[in-house]
DNA sequence: TCAATCCGTATC
DNA sequence: ATACGGATTGAC
């Protein structure tokens, strides 16, 4: 029924709706959160929406008796549908949202990940903002971004981070000649080619400068760029950077800290083609570029890329299926190298960019590490209280007498507690599946096992633990997270100031170059014009005993990022780390080589099994659930089940390896039968992620 | 014999 | 979710 005083876009009664002359049917993809639902559906396009109803704009639709959101795919002259087709019940903007190949890299999405349509193209496409859509196009342009919120700890205008090249300036635009292979790169974008590289930044490399000149080599051939940051520090750096050389109209900011109605605008001038470049935060990774030159991700294993919003989409993978779909060159980019990227590199799809070790010996501080055995405190009693080891405080002293700032830098708190080898701190391992130990909850429902170590993923009891590496039977409590403070490490030096970022305390994008500690916790490390004179990373052993696959690539990231902002050894620059040096990570860091790292940890991942050596899947929910759906499933040959594993009082965890060829098929194994257990109405979710970020 | 209700299934 | 169809049940 129209209502009385419809307006003229909707003439007549229902019954007097005549179907649109030209291609009547209208292909839409409905919002509705059901798997089996998760493909498109025809309604007739009635006359008077015929001119607005163009493939990507918003759409109402009846559902099931109900109105729903949708997005219109495409038009067509016929309908494979064997019954009648209700009619496009509204057209909510003529804007035409989802673009061809946005809807192509959202299905791409949602079938790497086993999720649906929807829930993609909700991480996709900003909320509608109507009056924003109704601002002149000229009013749509981008502003520049608004100042950097961070004024708090009264440094100066420029707190972009990206605006200090710690070591000098080497040239605006030969700062890609210390990379051997980085001009070749440079002329592949300016040529428009798809070229794929995986990056590792020189220590004190003024990323975001490089980025920008990379951007303006696409841009001058004509083409777009979308650049993707872990955080809103980076981003306004990088934004910056990529102002300077390309004026403040040319490049949009994209991220959540935007309210509604900013966020709309500048995602509008982008899909308006207003705007080819943009930087952003994680969605940014889905922006609707037109004609891509470009796709980078700076840092790409801060565990901000990982969307926490299901179907749970990395912002590498994003990029890697959208450079393939769209012929756009990629950058995989950080001061570290994730096993994910290594891969890329290793199955040729992408060259590594790095610099030579002469070049690299030049930047690099001087690294030095202090296992538990050679801990020797410094016999200054201030810094005994902060059980400083003599090396770090003499380092530490020595910058501070150079009239320079040392970084020193804690884990944040809260790590979980998990089990680890009582002698050599070697995190316990299962023996079956590489999984991490941990002791069942007291009180927990299965009571069988006693006090037995389990593995929590393939959920079974190691007896009798052996370290692999020392060869002790004695497993400890990892327990870690309790940085030393800010006021401990100033009694170890008195008159110097002290300054926290992050941990509690609020974020600080840079510091002066003048004496003073700057304690601060990874990722968020102020910048300081021409470099840190010292720095000092605390508490490594206790980083590296976390329960977690990734703890060694994680904690070099880390640790690479903190020594970056480090002076080269030739100006004085040092570094000194808490761990001990046989450690992995620990002997990457001191030859400043995460490329070796990254081959190593590939290598390691694919001797237990893991991702990226393999595809995994988790599937969790009550147990009942998870039986039923695992029943469901077909498996392709190469799949193996872990578990089930107890998570908690009410829900068990299954894992599920395949090779990575079978990835694909297992995502979609994975799709049909959760579409099977929707359309039986099942009551009981079942979580499923594909190749998970943290399985602990 | 017909209508009210239940259950299963599709949702255009 | 909701709506519809077919089956089922109960009353006349």
């Amino acid at each position: 029924m129209t209502r009385a005083g419809a307006p003229a876009r909707r003439p007549g009664r229902r019954g007097e709706w005549q179907a649109a002359a030209n291609l009547p049917v209208a292909s839409v993809a409905v919002d509705v959160p059901l798997a089996h639902l998760d493909r498109p559906f025809d309604y007739r396009v009635p006359t008077q929406f015929d001119a607005d109803a163009q493939p990507g704009v918003r759409v109402r639709v009846r559902f099931a008796g109900r109105l729903v959101d949708g997005l219109l795919l495409e038009r067509c002259a016929a309908s494979e549908h064997p019954g009648s087709l209700a009619w496009l019940e509204r057209v909510v903007s003529p804007e035409p949202v989802l673009t061809p190949e946005l809807a192509t890299l959202c299905r791409a999405v949602a079938d790497r990940y086993a999720g649906t349509l929807a829930d993609v193209l909700r991480l996709a496409l900003p909320p509608r903002h109507a009056r924003v859509e109704a601002e002149a196009v000229e009013l749509a342009v981008a502003r520049p971004a608004p100042p950097p919120q961070d004024r708090r700890d009264g440094t100066s205008d420029r707190a972009e981070r990206g605006a200090m090249s710690t070591h000098g300036d080497h040239g605006t635009l030969s700062g890609w000649a210390r990379y051997p292979r980085g001009p070749a790169l440079m002329a592949a974008l300016a040529d428009g080619r798809a070229a794929h590289g995986v990056w590792q930044a020189l220590p004190g490399e003024d990323w975001t400068a490089r980025l920008a000149e990379a951007v303006a080599g696409v841009a001058e051939a004509a083409r777009g760029a979308v650049l993707v940051v872990p955080d809103q520090r980076d981003l306004d750096a990088l934004h910056a950077a990529c102002v300077r050389l390309l004026g403040p109209d040319s490049v949009v900011a994209l991220s959540a800290e935007l309210g509604p109605a900013e966020r709309y605008r500048r995602w509008l001038a982008v899909r308006r083609g207003i705007v080819r470049v943009v930087v952003g935060t994680r969605s940014a990774a889905f922006a609707p570029v037109a004609d891509l030159g470009l796709l980078a991700v700076w840092d790409d294993g801060d565990d901000l890329h990982a969307e926490p919003r299901a179907p749970y989409p990395h912002v590498r993978e994003v990029l890697v299926q959208r450079a393939h779909a769209e012929g756009a060159a990629l950058l995989v980019a950080g001061y570290a190298r994730t096993a994910e990227a290594q891969l890329l590199v290793e199955s040729g799809w992408a060259a590594e960019v790095v610099a030579e070790r002469d070049t690299l010996r030049a930047a690099a501080p001087r690294v030095t590490s202090i296992g538990e055995d050679d801990r020797q405190l410094a016999r200054d009693p201030g810094a005994r209280a902060a059980r400083l080891p003599s090396v770090a405080f003499e380092a530490a002293r020595g910058a501070l007498a150079a009239e320079l700032p040392v970084l020193v830098q804690v884990p944040r708190a809260g790590y979980l507690p998990a089990l680890a080898c009582a002698q050599c701190r070697e995190p316990a391992r299962c023996r079956h599946c590489a999984g991490p130990l941990a002791v069942p909850a007291a009180g927990s429902a299965d009571g069988s096992a006693g006090g037995l170590p389990r593995c929590r993923w393939c959920g079974r009891v190691e007896p009798a633990f052996r370290c692999p590496v020392c060869g002790s039977t004695r497993l400890r409590a990892s327990v870690v997270g309790a940085g030393r403070t800010a006021e401990e490490l100033g009694r170890a030096f008195p008159g110097v100031a002290v300054r926290a970022s992050g941990g509690g305390a609020d974020v600080l994008a840079t510091v002066p170059a003048k004496p003073a500690l700057v304690v601060a916790t990874p990722g968020a490390e102020p910048a300081v014009e021409g470099g840190y004179g010292a720095a000092l990373l605390l508490d490594g052993w206790a980083l590296l005993s976390r329960p977690d696959l990734r703890v060694a690539e994680e904690t070099l990231r880390r640790w690479l990022a903190a020594a970056a902002l480090v002076r080269p050894h030739g100006d004085g620059g040092r570094v000194v780390v808490m761990a001990d040096s046989s450690a992995g990570p620990v002997q990457a860091l001191v030859r400043w080589d995460p490329a070796w790292h990254a081959a190593t940890e590939l290598a390691g991942r694919t001797e237990v099994g893991f991702p990226p050596a393999v595809r995994m899947a988790a599937v969790d929910g009550p147990p009942d659930a998870v039986v039923e759906l695992l029943a469901a499933v077909q498996l392709p040959g190469s799949a193996e089940v872990l578990g089930p594993v107890e998570l908690d009082a009410e829900r068990e965890r299954v894992l599920l390896r395949v090779h990575r060829a079978d990835g694909k098929a297992l995502a979609a194994a994975l799709h049909a039968a959760q579409a099977a257990r929707t359309a039986r109405k099942a009551a009981d979710p079942v979580r499923i992620r594909v190749d998970p970020q943290q399985l602990t």
